[in-house]
DNA sequence: GCCGCACTAGGGCGGATGTACTAGGTCATG
DNA sequence: CATGACCTAGTACATCCGCCCTAGTGCGGC
């Protein structure tokens, strides 16, 4: 094949250029370089379709969550690979569920990088999980992404701190509902408690409300 | 000056590679790496009294609040800077208190860092803190570093999501001294709700109880 | 259309939480 | 030695939490 097309995003302006540099050594390519999301779509008006899109899993302007769908539609043909310090497998599961091409850990090895960005550009599935696995208690996949829209949006209030009476007032709706909503998260989550349902959720870098 | 020497300690990889790579392009030096404190310690038999120390806040094996106080005393005449994503300024507060000689953002630009490792080198002491304050929610100064070790025990609890009853049985005390500590807790972190004062701790990094 | 799901609203109940008060002990610091 | 901090233990009280239950609406899929 020519020559590729790679795009690095990371806010790490270090790592970045790490990774620059690692893939330069390694592939003939064109490597472009963004540090947010302007910078980003800056790029994208260059090469408006590139092989392969490294991306840090946040970085300013950017929930993968939220932005993820949208990207994987509007580069199809493109090879996604998400670049992550995250260590909880239920964010990863989610990520992965997005359709994104790879997962590696931001500790990986650059022989284990580069090896993974080969096999994607091959067209394989990559993903690179943290060997220590810090969260090995909690087993459920997926997690945060198994809430509903107003389960998750309860579960921002409570990580405030908002009592159920107070996240009612906020969403407009009825402190019983907000209940419901408490109870649902709660199980599906596997917690007991709305402190544990909030460490879990920072952990996971939920964002916080409005 | 001759021939510096200088110490890199990070977990992931390539980050750790490119700041020796920035740091060979700009000094005249030898640099070690390190990614857990089982290799740092092996640095440390090569290089007995580095004149740099470029230190990651969290690495295997490595708890600052813990490891730092010993590594400062072991290194008296060894320039160390902490490198770290972190952005919260009540960590960033403790970790200078442990006399570290300068803290840099893993956001930093490249220039930035080197900079800041010429000044440090010179004897000054540097903090380039995040530029984007997320924490600006929270004006109070160190945070969890306010706390007695007691109450510090207790927060780890709440975050693991116990109840006052669970954390008196695990401490071996009455559960009436425990809602002691967590209104105290509560008071001094600003806070109305345990579950506010989880979200905060674990955003500051707190480590899970035992 | 009917089923499943999300969202809404409410009652009742046992237990947890957080605050205010008092009060005893240890330990370092001045 | 006295002061203050930290840790300990308890009572009383109001509030909140989380679960149990029922029940109505709207929406998309088989």
């Amino acid at each position: 094949m020519g020559t590729l097309s790679f795009i690095v995003v990371d806010d790490h302006p270090v790592f970045r250029e790490g990774l620059v540099r690692l893939i330069g050594d390694r592939f003939e390519a064109d490597v472009f370089e963004a540090g947010t999301m302007a910078e980003l779509e800056q790029q994208l008006q260059q090469a408006a379709s590139p092989d392969l899109l490294l991306l840090d899993v946040v970085f300013p302007g950017f929930e993968p969550l939220r932005d993820l769908p949208t990207l994987r539609h509007r580069l199809p043909m493109t090879a996604i690979i998400t670049v992550s310090m995250v260590e909880d497998h239920s964010l990863i599961d989610a990520i992965m569920a997005e359709g994104v091409n790879g997962f590696i850990t931001k500790s990986s090895p650059p022989e284990q990088m580069i090896t993974a960005i080969e096999q994607v550009i091959e067209g394989d599935i990559v993903e690179c999980r943290p060997a220590l696995d810090l969260s090995s208690d909690n087993p459920q996949p997926n997690q945060l992404a198994l809430l509903s829209p107003r389960q998750r949006e309860v579960l921002e209030h409570i990580c405030a701190g908002r009592s159920n009476k107070e996240i009612a007032r906020e969403l407009g709706v009825s402190p019983y509902t907000v209940r419901i909503h408490v109870s649902a998260l709660l199980r599906t989550l596997g917690v007991r408690t709305r402190t544990s349902a909030a460490t879990l959720a920072t952990k996971s870098g939920i964002k916080a409300p409005s």
